[in-house]
Parts: structure tokens; sequence; C-alpha cells
RNA sequence: GCCCCCAUCGUCUAGAGGCCUAGGACACCACCCUUUCAAGGUGGCGGCACGGGUUCGAAUCCCGUUGGGGGUGCCA
């Protein structure tokens, strides 16, 4: 009977969580999904030095926001490294009385200085028939076999790596503690992991661990070693220089489901000439033979596109929800108490159309939930700068006084004025514009104007005449 | 330096020897629509890194060059 498929994520806790991670675990999640396997999260907080428990929060955070919940059947977990030490140190013992690692007592300096004397990179193998045993500033080491080592890997094929060119890798710290390669592999093994599935820059740890894991006496995983996410410069995207958070993705409203779909777009494609596609085509359609072997830009200028598509693609309820969190509360500009739902209701699919983050829309409707707009300057100046300009509004808020307040008639206002000086529409509406909503761009005009009524059109014409002289 | 991986429009990709005059998407440009800005529609720009093979035939297979990337920690 063969087992059902354990795939994992291991993330470590030191930071936000990463949009390269978040790929990483849409994929290991959508192919527990396929298999009917499990995704085991396993959060690898053995680096006290740059731990932190609110990063742990975060991952959690993140991965359910991108649907990969707890609660879900495939989930596992979260497990944490450091509740296992005692089970690292124990594989380590293992390796040292079977004769597969060794103690060295050789401070880093002097393996440089071995190093540059024999003109060798790295660790000489110095103690390897020393006999040392365990003490203290004495860490342990993985007696590399001579041979070969072939990685059989899902994405890129074979992998050979000549063992020679493998130094004696450390297992345990001068402390005794486990590092990275003995941990991760003791994990998966108790944890019967049977896929890993990570990040390209782990492809040089695969011969190493594959060792660790026969020498412990298992069969190794399969492995699937997916190309890095990379910036604009071709560099691996990193925590200092780029904007990697999901939580900051988030927080400018980018929708979870455009996040899942772009990052799938990475180094794979759904079939057909549409990308943007549902979550269930690409759970059906993933494969890992199939994802490409190069690095890929993450392209925020795309990840925008695809938002502004999904933002489209909501109902317009689905849109005031989301957009919520923007227009209540801290994050928006104005106080809770002048924001009128109704209002905003009116205006959502006017917006809708013109956003391409969440966090665009209160900046395209502030100017209905201030007593007075913002004027941006350079637009005020722009507007009124035609001879034309004071005259014809002054005409246009006279027509406002007395015309049927709807936005056909108002248009027809603009529309006469605009006639009687052999002026379009769209000159016409400049100055008015600026007036009512302080900038020279927005949504519609004449449907706003109704909304904020007839009172306050007037006093905003007036300010900005005002204004003007 | 050494080890490993990779190479299709600017970017993300489709392409599994003839379906390729290389398809789509983002970006960009033009036009249409239009109440500014968007959205939408139509069209355009733009690519198989190079050199050798193999083959009747190569973007696809092989070798080399060049170019990129990852790794090279008592980090993960």
């Amino acid at each position: 009977m063969t087992q059902r498929p354990r795939y994992r994520f291991a993330p470590s806790p030191t930071g936000f969580f990463h949009v390269g991670g978040a790929r990483t675990a849409l994929y290991n999640w959508i192919l527990a999904l396929q298999t009917g396997g499990k995704f085991v999260l396993r959060i690898e907080d053995t680096d006290d030095s740059r731990n932190n428990p609110q990063w742990t929060q975060g991952i959690l955070d993140a991965l359910s926001w991108l649907g990969i919940d707890p609660s879900d059947s495939h989930f596992e977990g979260p497990f944490f490294q450091s509740a296992n030490a005692a089970l690292h140190v124990e594989a380590a013992e293992k390796l040292f009385a079977q004769g597969d690692a060794y103690y060295c007592d050789l401070t880093s300096e002097e393996i440089q200085k071995r190093s540059k004397e024999s003109g060798k990179p790295g660790y000489d193998g110095f103690s390897r028939d020393r006999n040392l045993g365990p003490g203290s500033g004495r860490v342990l080491r993985f007696k590399v076999p001579a041979g070969s080592t072939t990685v059989q890997d899902e994405v890129r094929g074979t992998v050979e790596f000549d063992n020679a060119t493998i130094e004696d890798f450390v297992l345990l710290r001068g402390n005794g503690s486990p590092v990275f390669l003995l941990a991760n592999v003791v994990d998966d093994v108790t944890q019967d992991i049977t896929h890993v599935v990570r990040a390209e820059e782990h492809l040089p740890n695969a011969p190493k661990q594959q060792m660790i894991w026969r020498a412990l006496g298992h069969q190794p995983p399969s492995w699937a070693h997916v190309p890095v996410l990379v910036n604009e410069q071709r560099k691996k995207l990193s925590k200092r220089r780029d904007k990697v958070a999901v939580e900051q993705y988030r927080e400018e409203g980018i929708l979870a489901a455009a996040m899942k779909n772009y990052l799938m777009t990475l180094g794979w494609a759904p079939t057909g000439d549409t990308e943007i596609v549902p979550f269930e085509k690409i759970t059906a359609e993933f494969d890992l033979s199939s994802v490409n072997h190069s690095p890929a830009f993450f392209d925020i200028v795309k990840l925008h596109s695809f938002n502004a598509d999904y933002i489209r693609a909501m109902s317009v309820g689905e849109f005031i929800d989301a957009c919520l969190p923007w227009l209540t509360g801290a994050k928006a500009p104005w106080s809770t108490a002048s924001f009128d739902a109704k209002v905003f209701a009116e205006m959502a699919p006017l917006v809708q159309t013109r956003v391409q983050l969440l966090q665009d829309v209160p900046s395209m409707v502030d100017f209905l939930f201030c007593d007075l707009p913002t004027i941006d300057d350079a637009a005020f100046t722009k507007a009124f700068a035609p001879e034309w300009a004071s005259a014809t509004l002054i005409e246009i808020r006279d027509a406002f006084k007395t015309c049927e307040f709807t936005p056909d008639a108002l248009k027809a206002v603009v529309e006469a004025v605009g006639e009687k000086h052999s002026l379009k529409l769209g000159k016409m509406q400049a100055p008015l514009r600026v007036a009512v909503t302080g900038r020279s761009v927005g949504p519609p005009l004449f449907e706003p104007i109704v909304l904020l009524g007839r009172e306050a059109v007037l006093k905003r014409i007036d300010a900005a005449l005002k204004k003007q002289t």
C-alpha cells in the first residue's frame, strides 16, 4: 500500500512572511490538495537570536489569508522545531555511534587558516581520524563518504554531486545545539514527510540531507526545487532590499485571490490563453514537472493589474464589503461619523473600475465625506487658467441654483453653458470638477454632485470662485 | 575560486522535432468609445543569447561559448 503523500512547509520565523515563501507554501498546499495528502506546517524556530513569536503569528495569519487554513483536513500542525531538540541530538549521537560523524575541536579561525595554507576552500576533514569524543566547543561533523550522490528532483530531473566537493558539514554546534541540516531532516523523518518541495536555494543542501536520511536508515523523500523569485536586478528577493512582505501587500488592498493567482503564474502557467483563472483550475492543473527552471521576476505592476481585474470581477456588494476596512476605522482619512455608507454604495460602481488597490479607494471619494474638499493646487491653477473658467463657472452655479438636481439635468446645464461658449463638455467641467472634488481627475462628476446635494455644491463653487479672485 | 542550476518579446509565460510566418498576458504606443480619469474594443511594437553538431526537418535533442542565478556559516 502506498502512503498518502505528506508535504511540508517549514519557514523560520525571522521576519515578515515573504512572497517567495507564500509561493512555496501554495505549491505544497496545492499538491496536498491534489493528492489527498497532508500539508504539514513546521515552524523552524531554532535560531534564538533571530526568532520572535510575532513572526510565527504572522506566518499563520498570512497562510490562512491565502486559504491555507489550520481547520482544513489537509492541514497538519503547526509543529515547532524547537520542541524536538532532544530528537535532533539523539539522531546526532546515533550518527556518531555508527561512525557516520565525528567530533572536531578546530575553531573557525583555524579552519580558515588551514584552508588558506592548503589553497583548498572549506573544511579539510582534519579530525576525521582523531577519534575525538564529545566536549565543550567541539562540533559534530558528518563524515561525507567517497563517491557521489544523486538527487532525483521532480522539477530538475537527475542532479549529481561529487561527494569530494562536499565538505564534512556540521551537525551539532560547539554548544551542542543541532543545525538546520540535521534538525530539518530529523523532523522530516519523524513527521513522515514524503515530499520536500522548496526553493532552489536549498538544492545544494539536498545531497547533504539525503546522506543524513540514508545514514539514519531511511529512504529519502522525493525532492523538488523550484526557482527563486527575483527583483528587477535579477537577484533573489530579499527582505532588506525588496518589498516582499505578504502582509504589506494585504494592507495595500491586494486581494488574496489575486495574489494567489499571480504567484502561481510565476514559473508555471495554466492551460489556455488566460492567466487569470479560478484557483480550482490551478489546483486541477498544477504539476511540478511543468514548473520552469529559471528564476522569475516578481513584477508588482503585473500583480496590480491582476488585482484590478479581480476587483472588477467582484459584485458591487462584494466590492463594498472589501473596501470597508479602508473606509471606516483607523485607515480612513475622515472621521467615522462623517462617512455615509449609503453615499459610498452609490459611488461604488463608479470607483470599482478605477482602482488597482483597495487602498486607492478613499482618495476617490473623500470629497464626499468632508465639509470642503482638499484642493490640489496644481489642478486648481490649471483648471482656472483659461479666461473663460470663472465666468462659465458662475453661469453654471446660477443655473444649478434652480435646475432639477439629477445627473442628466446637471449635465445638460453644463453642456448648455459650454455650447454658448463653444466649449466641449470635457473642457467645461474641469473648473467645476476641481471646485467640487479638489482634483482634476476622478469618477464621473454629476452623480457625486447629486449625492452631495445642492447646498453643499453651491458652497464649494463659491469657495472656489473666491479662492480664484 | 569551487560546486550546482538556468537561458523564448522589456517582464511573466505557451511551446515535449514538422501544427511556429513562435501564441497569450503585463507594460508601452495608436485609434475607437467617452463627462475628466478609468474600464471596454481594435490594431501595433517586440523574442527563440551565440557557435557548432544530430536530423529530410530544431525554439524543441547533443556539445561548446557567452551571459545570468543559487550555494559555498558552529543562519535557515
